[in-house]
DNA sequence: AGGAGTTTGTGAACGGGAGAACAAACTGAG
DNA sequence: CTCAGTTTGTTCTCCCGTTCACAAACTCCT
């Protein structure tokens, strides 16, 4: 009951740490293959795009893996990063729903160099069965269950419209996916324990359209407001 | 100085808040559909998968526009929303990098039907260029500037490879683009007053391989956390 | 008209994350 | 060995966002 105790360090790292810890990898590889072996926290923070207290709050939950009066070996915390987020191995992806967006993600090779293989291509159209995009069989969506147990996926991928992504992802939590990354405008109704990410464009753009709107009546308004920093 | 006054009612909504607000503009246009005419905050916040009490705090923000004992008129809410978002008008788009993403990117028909309007496509590959993508030309990226003056673009897209994501943002800020949107996966630096939204699928997936990673390692330990509600 | 029932709008408590600031810990020169 | 310089890890404070809880406001029934 009272065994949270872990192997090495304290559990539970906060959210906006564990969301910012993959642009803190990318910054590093990007650091090790320009042939820095060593950088400050202040360097990292930078190339990352974050404020240099933050990235090293962050950076303290995964344990003490830099070295005062240094900094951090690039390699090093490389590992250490991908290792605590899971990237050291290899997790399997399926993705349902081959039209436009499907196409372009089956074939978007960042997927595969960051630790993401893609095992299947799934849709409900019998007239893309078969065809094969970028090295991968299109499959009908009922060989999902057999996939999932087969490959032991555990992430899945939604890029059917709207009104099929209540199905395909209940098919897939029934067939065992535990996280779900969803490029459907539609907000996913799932049970505990199964985690849910949507990416949606148009929100996106809409808030940008609220900004621009905003800073376009400021305008109007006269005042110079706004600039802080 | 102090003249922060606008005409209807406070201004600076809270991030958050606007971040949700295209959620409640999507669940009202679902619900508008279905002849609802009215609405509480509870089915509201159920069909945006929010708290209730949350969605009320968001909308009197916006000002008093439900009435109490009853709840919202749907359609006089989904009006009030489009309007504070901005998308009453409809927003010129620039989308730079006509590759596998941006052909999906084009290809979209839930851009144009969210007040969105594709008014170039713009590719630094030659052999791309007069290749018409969902009705419109391809065309040099160079022809940015001209582009965004004609048609007052505010808002771009970028969909090229990192190395060349920096170099775009720049032009675009240059061109007089003051809201981007980047799917290349590279921090941008951008001057004050220009807002950058980015979507990047690795991290997204990463933060999920990390929660995948996390329940396995609490199920091996035995312990029967993680369910509260 | 009055009262019961319903639902909004908001004040207040609470929790988590951001940033400043500093002590602890390391390096390297003399 | 000592001391100056550097950089981490962490504490402390502040702010934003979430959630609870309730008075105010409205409807409808009798
Ligand atoms: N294209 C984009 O750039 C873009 C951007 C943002 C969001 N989206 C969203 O992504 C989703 C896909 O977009 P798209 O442009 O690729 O659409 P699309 O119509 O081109 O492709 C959808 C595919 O899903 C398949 N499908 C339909 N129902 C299915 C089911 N029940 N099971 C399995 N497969 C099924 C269809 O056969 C089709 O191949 C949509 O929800 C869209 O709103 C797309
Ligand atoms: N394909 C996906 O599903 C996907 C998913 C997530 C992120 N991304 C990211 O989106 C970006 C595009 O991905 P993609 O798969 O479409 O790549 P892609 O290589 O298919 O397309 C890139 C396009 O950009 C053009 N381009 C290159 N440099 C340019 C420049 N300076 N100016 C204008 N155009 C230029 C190229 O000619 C090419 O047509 C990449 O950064 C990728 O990491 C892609």
């Amino acid at each position: 009951m009272s065994a949270r105790t872990s192997n090495d360090h304290a559990r539970d790292i906060p959210e906006a740490t564990v969301a910012r810890l993959p642009v803190y990898l990318r910054a590093l590889i990007t650091l090790a293959e320009q042939g820095t072996m060593t950088c400050s926290s202040e360097e990292l923070a930078t190339a990352a795009g974050v404020n240099s207290a933050k990235l090293r709050k962050d950076l303290s939950y995964l344990g003490s893996y830099g070295t005062r009066g240094v900094g951090y070996d690039v390699e090093y915390l490389r590992y250490q990063i991908a290792r605590e987020i899971g990237v050291t191995q290899d997790w399997p992806v399926v993705i349902v729903g081959i039209g436009n967006l499907g196409h372009a993600l089956a074939n978007y090779s960042g997927f595969r160099s960051r630790g993401f293989r893609v095992v299947a291509l799934l849709d409900a159209d019998p007239g893309m069965h078969d065809e094969v995009v970028a090295g991968v069989d299109v499959r009908p969506f009922d060989e999902l269950e057999g996939i999932v147990v087969e490959h032991s996926v555990a992430i899945g991928v939604i890029a059917t419209p709207a009104v099929a992504a209540q199905d395909v992802a209940d098919r897939m939590v029934e067939a065992g996916i535990t996280s779900i990354l969803n490029f459907a405008p539609t907000v996913l109704g799932v049970p505990d324990g199964v985690d849910v990410r949507k990416v949606d464009l148009s929100i996106e753009l809409q808030i940008l359209a609220y900004h621009v709107q905003r800073k376009a009546a400021a305008g109007l308004a006269g005042s110079v407001e706004e600039d802080s920093a």
